[in-house]
DNA sequence: CCAGACGTTGTT
DNA sequence: GTCTGG
DNA sequence: CCAGACGTTGTT
DNA sequence: GTCTGG
């Protein structure tokens, strides 16, 4: 699955890997976590033109009663994320890019876990695939919120844990925000990427979502040989 | 008909 | 909102 | 994802 | 154990 990754790049980079034009200033963020305001590029019917759009992350889908739904929908599994209800209207109509350059997973070892970093070989930014929602709460306030769909662990995420967050190649990035595109399985064939990945162990203190320093992304010195 | 769920991951 | 279960 | 709370009454 | 918060 994917509950934490990183954006810390430079808005240049940004602007160019996703061709926006207005990138607004925001904090490098080391450790992101499921509820925190996380950077997407989205376009909506009315609107021609791709757009960056801060979201929550945790999908509150538009007919919740309760915002805490979102604590659960921080995933959708690409194997059925046409079928579930929470999930079926926005993979239609409402998918999004949520800005990354990096994700962590967790490894279970006995009793304990050890973080794991991921990134691209060439460490540039990348669009996970995304899903968002427009939903109102009781006062009336609009809330803007995502989720990252997952798919099977490819061979190097495999080594850490069993699902891993799809990255889009930059070459679907136009078809998978076109809210015109509609069919099913045209969508879900842009998924179809597997970029190559490094990885090495962090430190635990990424465990604390409140954390959020430049060492989150350093190897870990006593490296577990194991991958 | 109404009521209740609507999700993923990991562990047992 | 829409589907499933009772 | 992980960390941390999980409760009421009454008094300061 | 389960839920909430970040």
């Amino acid at each position: 699955m994917c509950g934490r990754f990183s954006l810390v790049c430079s808005k240049t980079a940004i602007a160019q890997t996703f061709n926006v034009s207005s990138v607004p200033d925001f904090i490098p963020q080391y450790n992101i976590a499921p509820a925190q305001t996380i950077a997407t590029i989205r376009q909506d019917l009315e609107q021609q033109e791709r757009q960056f759009q801060l979201m929550h992350w945790g999908l509150i889908p538009h007919w919740a009663k309760d915002e805490k739904i979102g604590y659960k929908l921080i995933n959708a599994r690409v194997e059925t994320v046409t079928e579930k209800p929470a999930f079926r209207q926005a993979i239609r109509s409402q998918r999004c890019l949520i800005l990354a350059d990096g994700f962590y997973e967790w490894q279970h070892q006995g009793k304990t876990k050890q973080p794991y970093y991921f990134q691209l070989e060439n460490h540039q930014p990348f669009g996970f695939a995304g899903l968002w929602e427009r939903w109102n709460n009781p006062n009336g306030e609009e809330n803007v919120s995502c989720t990252i769909l997952t798919q099977a662990a490819n061979e190097t995420v495999r080594l850490v844990h069993e699902r891993m967050p799809i990255i889009l190649s930059p070459t679907v990035y136009s078809q998978w925000l076109d809210p015109t595109l509609k069919d099913s399985e045209t969508i879900l064939s842009l998924v179809q990427h597997n970029p190559n990945l490094r990885v090495y162990p962090v430190s635990s203190k990424v465990n604390r979502a409140t954390y959020n320093q430049p060492d989150c992304i350093l190897p870990l010195d006593e490296a577990v040989e194991i991958l």
